[in-house]
DNA sequence: GTCGTGTTTG
DNA sequence: CAAACACGAC
């Protein structure tokens, strides 16, 4: 028995932070880093400094500009199928197997500012990549060891989010889209490990907007950032090491969304 | 008698690089420092470094974006008559009076790329003000001390260019920018400092283009910055205080332009 | 507020 | 090559 350690971080620019990614690792040494935001065609990513990290081992799904995720690991990684979630084909989902693991990396459409299909298509598409999922995890085989990890840009419960009654209305805690991240988990038998960690009762946050400056006066933050296993692998979570790095929200030129880390026995 | 040192340097975004002007402004104490391209508005001009370095005294010809001139000093300034040189209203000039002596600090429109008034409106407006200069020295009174300094955006000489034969149709170095710059000298009685101090058959540059990485290599420079006093205060000047500061083009993040220092005894 | 893109300027 | 801007995105 050893242990997986995966941490998920939204890195918004990978080349402007691979400095940042550096640090958390070594202070951390986690096994498996995903990161979503990336922003930059796969030939693009800084592989020297991953290497240079410990993590010689990549799959990128990078395009031009926007979007784009990546897995670096300290372990070889294994090809495996990767769902096609975006009716747009951008670069929002890698997988890979690992330890015999597989790993889903997401990065779910942010929405746009309307929460209405009607007259906003940034959250119709966020919708319909959310049915998506859905239909894939339904369909899955559930024995096979999974973890899904990203920034799914939902907040989906009442301390997710700074103020549940002010949010309800804004897109990443709307009940259509809070109850769209809850029929996933239902379909996929899945396990929220954050929740599992800690009580559902308990603020969690892994993202604090750039827009105010005082970010940690208020602590306007949601819980944006989530590791999930399905039913069969969850018992291997080790609740304890489940940790979401807020301090590095007061890094230098940090992101706005922090690292969380869960380890399991494999 | 105490001395008066003064440097310009094109910083080429001062908010950008205020720290390297910290760093020039401890390492050579320069009293008076006349800075082009700061970039800025005038409220958005670094004032608490330059305070923090020790010249709390500012004179800032700022706007957006483009462009600016500001002049900062360690001994207070007073107020002079600003000469209009540029027909398009832009903050090209900054002039002060310091020790009783006066400065102007000048920013000379590059001029664009093609040498051809008929074509290249940037051409025309330089020349246009170089001729401005023209008058204006011409008609001022010879006796009040007067030092020039800036960014002409010309290079006079033909070792004031790594090729004199190979630029001879490039803007900054054609017949009729260094006959203009010619006649403008001829005209105020005025004394081209650097060239007092260092023969005219000596390479000497002030600046180096961003565009050739090499720039070590073959030292493809040119002397567009420039120290002028006219014949009544060129006296003053103290030749072995003359300092083009090039190692500062290899600073970190540096400005394609190095500072140059004259001293004088007031 | 902080990214990316493209454009303009030097 | 490296600033600025304007725009769109988050």
């Amino acid at each position: 028995m050893t242990r997986l350690s995966v941490a998920t971080w939204n890195i918004n620019s990978v080349r402007l932070r691979a400095g940042l990614v550096k640090r958390f690792v070594e202070e951390h040494r986690p096994d498996v880093v995903c990161l979503q935001e990336i922003k930059c065609r796969d030939g693009e990513f800084p592989s020297a400094i991953f290497a240079e990290m410990g993590l010689p081992h990549l799959h990128i799904r990078g395009q031009k500009g926007w979007h784009g995720v990546a897995i670096a690991s300290r372990l070889p990684l294994e090809s495996v199928e990767e769902p096609n979630f975006c009716r747009h084909g951008e670069a929002r989902v890698a997988a890979v197997r690992v330890a015999g693991v597989t790993i889903h990396n997401l990065y779910v459409p942010a929405g746009g500012d309307e929460p209405d299909t009607a007259i906003n298509p940034k959250f119709d598409h966020k919708l319909s990549f959310l049915d998506r999922m859905e239909a894939h995890y339904r369909a899955r085989n559930a024995a096979d060891p999974l973890v899904v990890v990203g920034d799914l840009n939902v907040a989906p419960g009442e301390h997710d989010v700074w103020g549940h009654k002010q949010l309800l209305n804004v897109v990443s805690h709307t009940p259509v889209e809070t109850e769209a991240l809850g029929r996933i988990i239902a379909a996929g038998d899945l396990v929220d490990l954050g929740r599992v960690a800690v009580p559902a009762s308990e603020k969690l946050f892994s993202w604090w907007s750039y827009r105010s400056p005082d970010w940690t006066k208020n602590d306007r933050g949601r819980r944006l950032d989530h590791i999930w296993a399905n039913r069969a692998f969850a018992p291997c979570f080790v609740p304890e090491t489940f940790v979401i790095h807020k301090s590095a929200r007061a890094w230098e030129k940090p992101s706005d969304h922090v690292p969380v880390v869960a380890a399991f026995e494999v």
